[in-house]
DNA sequence: ACCTAATTGATACACATTATCAGTGTTGAT
DNA sequence: ATCAACACTGATAATGTGTATCAATTAGGT
């Protein structure tokens, strides 16, 4: 674990505390457990993969409290469900703005990105009739990282 | 039904059925039934509806099979599975660029665009490094029809 | 008509998520 | 510190999709 991976768990940790707290949830030991859990997690993970890294903290922690802090920070915002290809994943994200995410399809690391203009979307189907709402633009692809391991230099 | 709806209903029956006939799949009462029920549904629906809807007509048809029409149109392109708030949807769909879904909010309706510069998701991710491989985007709305009961004139 | 492999429906299974519920722990008020 | 209200907990059952199995049926070429 870098530094830079804890200076971030805590900023998140923090966030996650208040966000509990601005609903009025009460503060537990095994919701801290869970939360340092979630602080720590790099990347997307499932909820099956939480459980355990929460199960190997203290075994104690049932499954459905999981699922429930899942739901609490889903509902502030802090943790984001995506559609990965083998199923759902959950992302802990502070990013507040509108943005999308990118995820690897080789090491399953996501980013997260935003469009130069994100109007056309709205445009597009306004030329067709609709009034959009909102939307959900999910990219697949290759990070930094692995590309240096997949593709070959081009000289 | 109107005459519009039968007519796109015996195409995109003979497009389904010219498929599984590509892949050298045989004719049975079952199967056509149940395509024939897919080719009537208006909008994206879910396993459970067309179930449903499979049963209305010949209740002796398992569910089993419903799940393996289902494969087996996704597997030719005609059925896309996409991503509802509410869970998996199944869509009928004959466009066969490149494109994207929008889905009406209020009756549930769906329409196929696409957007005028595609290429700007790639750049977008292409700015942090990573090389896209393919995305996946969902818009929420209102449809024309829909607009007309729910926005006043601006008069 | 006959053979073979595809197809079928019933059933069991796998999996993620939610609902219930009786006990426990936190918290704010006293 | 005491206390009562009620949020929270883990165990368990239930739900909801989708898949795997399997013996019986059936399509379709010969
Ligand atoms: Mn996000
Ligand atoms: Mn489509
Ligand atoms: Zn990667
Ligand atoms: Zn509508």
């Amino acid at each position: 674990m870098t530094s830079e991976d804890t200076a971030f768990g805590s900023v998140a940790l923090d966030l996650m505390e208040r966000a509990l707290d601005a609903q009025g949830l009460r503060h537990t030991l095994p919701r801290r457990t869970m939360l340092e859990v979630v602080a720590g997690m790099g990347r997307p993970f499932t909820a099956t993969e939480l459980t355990e890294r929460v199960a190997g903290r203290d075994p104690h922690i049932g499954r459905a409290s999981v699922f429930r802090l899942l739901q609490l920070l889903r509902g502030s915002g802090l943790v984001e469900r995506l559609h990965g290809p083998d199923g759902e994943l959950y992302t802990l994200c502070l990013a507040r703005e509108h943005h999308h995410h990118v995820t690897c399809t080789v090491c399953g690391q996501t980013a997260t990105f935003s469009l130069e203009d994100d109007r056309a979307v709205a445009r597009a189907v306004e030329r067709i009739g609709f009034r959009m709402e909102h939307h959900v633009l999910q990219v697949f692809g290759v990070c930094p990282a692995c590309r240096e391991h997949t593709e070959e230099p081009s000289r």
